[in-house]
DNA sequence: CGGTGTGAATCTATTCACAGCA
DNA sequence: TGCTGTGAATAGATTCACACCG
């Protein structure tokens, strides 16, 4: 089995919703292209890259196709989490059940300011900024929800990976330097506008040079 | 001039962040590989397809480098949106300043609880949902933050394409599908976890085969 | 020289075409 | 016949190599 390629994991990621909503126990590839608009001919390449008993003949078995993609993705696993920065978003991801759902726990909540950290109500343990590198370690906490303001959050992200965290969800306005074997996803409203409207822009021909659509 | 590829897009849109965050009058392709991880090859290449006097002989002029991306790009037209759902994630957008700054004017909000368009506070119009065609079409709305609930979604979303959207923030755990010529992006805090983990577990071998890092 | 700009070469991903299976 | 699975062909993006400019 070949290396799967970057695209790949990112369509298979997605490709778990469109399971989730289908409602039927099968599912084949053109019926998944009219869903995402991916070709058929690449979402078969795709579910290629995975292994096991996938194709009852006609179609894929949902369920099984959610399985595949989960083990060979490396999602079954339950990894622990913590979220940074405890302001409106910060807070708001403490109380958000949608994450064990999906298999992943955050353990723990961290604030420079220790009154909020003690005032604040929450189903995860808080703690202050300082025993970030102490607290990550013990629980073994891999990803991290970066909330803090963008001025403070390359040097948070600094203590989180020397500390050891593997991945973050950064969601400051900022485009974070990491540290080799690490990841960073942003994740900010402001720039999916403005990715959208270069594409507007492009479509309606106002723009020299451009992509295509879809 | 070439047709500008997609990942080049994606690049530039994010290089803007890096410029806002360099304080420095001027900077080099390998200033922008030491801060983003791209190689210092692909930023020239890609700031080759845009147009106009950037290199003031030694590294980029920040300034007009963020200038001609913004114009290559087509995001200095000051584009119309709206707010589609009114809960806790919708209901912050309206008070939202960073959408202005970046030239989004945020002009209409929609919820399909009467009771809630007429009780909540806002700097922005707020509308029941059955005037989402009829204001769409009268204030040009280009571009749309959906937060309704994931079962709302999708025929939400087709109402949002039929009165002229152009483009959708998708806050829906559910991948939508949309008409040619229309785009949409996926905002899930859950899924950008879920990329995480699978690229934590490519790096630890746990899994069989994967693509590398950064 | 230390940088940029860009055609050509390499590498990667998508699409095609067809064999195999229910 | 309609769909999956996969090597081969095409299209696409990145990397390289070198000419050129301050």
């Amino acid at each position: 089995m070949a290396e799967m390629p970057e695209p790949t994991i990112e369509r298979l990621l997605q490709l778990t919703r469109v399971l989730d909503n289908c409602g039927k126990p099968t599912i084949t590839s053109s019926e998944i292209e009219a869903r995402t608009g991916w070709s058929s001919h690449t979402i078969r390449k795709d579910i290629s890259y995975l292994s096991g008993d996938l194709s009852s003949g006609t179609g894929y078995t949902t369920s099984a196709l959610k399985d595949a993609i989960s083990t060979a993705l490396g999602l079954a696993e339950g990894r622990s989490c913590c979220v940074v920065g405890l302001g409106r978003l910060g807070s708001a991801f403490l109380n958000f059940p949608g994450f064990l759902e999906e298999g992943f726990k955050v353990v723990a909540g961290f604030d420079s300011s220790v009154n909020r950290v003690e005032i604040l109500q929450s189903p995860v343990t808080l703690y202050p900024s300082y025993k970030m590198g102490e607290v990550i370690t013990r629980f073994k906490i891999e990803l991290a929800l970066l909330c803090v303001p963008a001025a403070a959050a390359q040097a948070t992200a600094d203590k989180l990976f020397a500390a050891g965290i593997k991945g973050i969800v950064n969601f400051a306005p900022v485009a974070l330097v990491a540290p080799a074997g690490t990841r960073v996803r942003n994740v900010y409203v402001v720039d999916e506008l403005r990715a959208l409207a270069a594409h507007i822009s492009c479509a309606d021909g106002e723009i020299p040079a451009c992509g295509k659509d879809q």
